[in-house]
DNA sequence: TTGACATATTCCCATATCAGCATATGATAT
DNA sequence: ATATCATATGCTGATATGGGAATATGTCAA
């Protein structure tokens, strides 16, 4: 096996950056793939096959109007995504990590004992 | 060409679900490579190949300890990620909407007629 | 040095990926 | 029906991928 299908899974369709592309041209709003075609300047069949990958990842949806396929943004198999690189948002982010600390020490003077004069703060490490 | 080399690309490198889960043994802190091949219950090789790849896109750093390699996450090049998973936000979450709507709301009031007094004034910092 | 331990690298295989080109399908107008 | 526009699918070739097994490298201990 070399890795899960693309088409099953938002972070491999993601993957390519071209996908990326076709979504960020979608973010506008509902579009006909010609009108993508001559947005992004690829060849047809690129196009669309980028754009059935996203739509078997539920990525977008597809709405038919005459001879046209308009696509619209579905980003809810992105969730996940979100979620999962959030959750590294500390390490880049130490500026949150202060902002955590602070909420916590508040919880926990909070719950604890009255507002004595703590003797030592930690020393907001940095 | 068949898509951008995993080795070059956060994106791509996180495709790889269990190079996620490397990733979120790693989240607990340092950690040496047979600590993780315990932990995860891998081959070795196939836990250091996977190591090798995150290492060559900067998403972990190493460091030699005696026999061992000690791997830390290195959570930067994930930013991007975030960033361009995060503007999508607004598809999957109306709620938001409403939420940034109010704050502006809000920010706008505030600029034009004095507020009354809050006891539980946001954290300073932000 | 030799040996044990910790980790990385190499080789091979089956499979998946994308691009390019040709062609098929589907819808509408004449 | 037929031609035309709009889009999807099929096929091929070059390349990349992950897993497995074997082996190489690097570090310390005796």
């Amino acid at each position: 096996m070399a890795r899960a299908p693309t088409t099953l899974d938002p972070f491999n369709a993601i993957a390519e950056p071209k996908r990326r592309r076709v979504m960020d041209a979608l973010a506008g709003g509902e579009r006909a793939v010609n009108d993508l075609v001559s947005a992004l300047g690829w060849p047809q069949p690129q196009v669309s096959k980028h754009l059935g990958v996203l739509r078997q990842v539920g990525l977008v949806a597809v709405r038919r109007e005459g001879r046209q396929q308009m696509y619209t943004i579905n980003a809810e198999p992105l969730k996940p995504i979100h979620d999962w690189v959030k959750t590294y948002e500390r390490f880049w982010d130490r500026h949150l990590e202060r902002i955590k600390a602070l909420a916590e020490a508040k919880a926990k003077k909070l719950a604890a004992s009255p507002p004595k004069s703590s003797a030592s703060k930690p020393p907001t490490q940095e």
